[in-house]
DNA sequence: CCACTTTCCCCCACTTTACGCCACTTTTTT
DNA sequence: AAAAAAGTGGCGTAAAGTGGGGGAAAGTGG
């Protein structure tokens, strides 16, 4: 599975594309690098860019917990796979974006395609700017979720 | 098994076939390319179009809880199987749908055919637009049905 | 049951649109 | 300075859309 690490700066162009940067592509393996599927984040103002493996791992744990002949788990497979879309990376190197998921972030030219972990987030470069939490409310909830002796960890 | 991804908006002819667009079929086996189901959908006013083979898996589900000897087990069956339809793709790639189905969910010349895991579901393109959660509600019932911490998803 | 009529569905041809390919330029990295 | 990566833009074809014709299937009546 690949990790992806670090934040580039791209531009759109006119017809959507997106060249996917090189780093990223070299931190996936050779057989997966040019199939990814797209959505619109569930809790931020973002895309979330999969690689196909790391897709089809969501989907199995998807599929392990939702049973679509219940009616509210129906709507929530219904509202996750909304505004999907599945990319191929062009002899180029890019990706076509649909126009109306660019929309959705407030998207134009510049976006940014930050790793994290499995995924790469694709935000607009103005709005990313700006999502950061104060140093102290991170340092606070880092501690929550990861903090506690290295046992517990471990366990 | 085929997996659906992404929504695309197509046009019913008059004759009332609609094309599958061709990212959907590039998205099935070789060999069960134009072969499908469609009804219905039990919750929403939507049609949803099943690969032969996802349909096949269904009524194995279905047959192994479903007792036709059962008085409410045989009612469920029958409307599950009122108003479906098998449909092959012709020549040009398109499905014929029935009128009757189409009237069903107010669909008249556009349609979005929405990708949804095994299935495809087909809305009338302007009712599509509007069934979209609330992007919080969404996140409240993502976070219900697929959050916890890691161990509880793991389990 | 059969012949005839009507309806509808599949095939095919043509047009329009959009997407992938490729070449070239500029910028960044080594 | 050279190589690699990112950006730009145009062309050709795949895909989507449109529509008509002929024959298969459905319907009707004797």
């Amino acid at each position: 599975m690949a990790t992806f690490i670090g934040d580039y700066t791209c531009k759109v162009d006119v017809k959507g594309r997106i060249i996917l940067p090189m780093a990223f592509k070299k931190q996936m393996p050779a057989d997966a690098r040019d199939h990814f599927v797209v959505r619109k984040d569930i809790f931020e103002n973002c895309l979330v860019l999969y690689s196909i493996e790391d897709w089809n791992r969501q989907l199995e744990k998807i599929r392990a917990r939702i049973n679509p002949y219940n009616r509210e788990h129906n709507k929530f497979l219904r509202n996750f796979f909304k505004g999907t879309a599945e990319l191929s990376l062009d002899n180029s190197n890019r990706m076509l974006i649909p126009k109306k998921l660019l929309d959705l972030i407030e998207a134009k030219r510049d976006v940014v395609l930050a790793g994290q972990d499995g995924r790469i987030e694709i935000w607009a470069a103005d709005i990313y700017e700006k999502i950061g939490m104060p140093a102290d409310e991170f340092a606070n909830l880092a501690e929550k979720l990861m903090g506690g002796a290295i046992n517990e960890i471990e366990e």
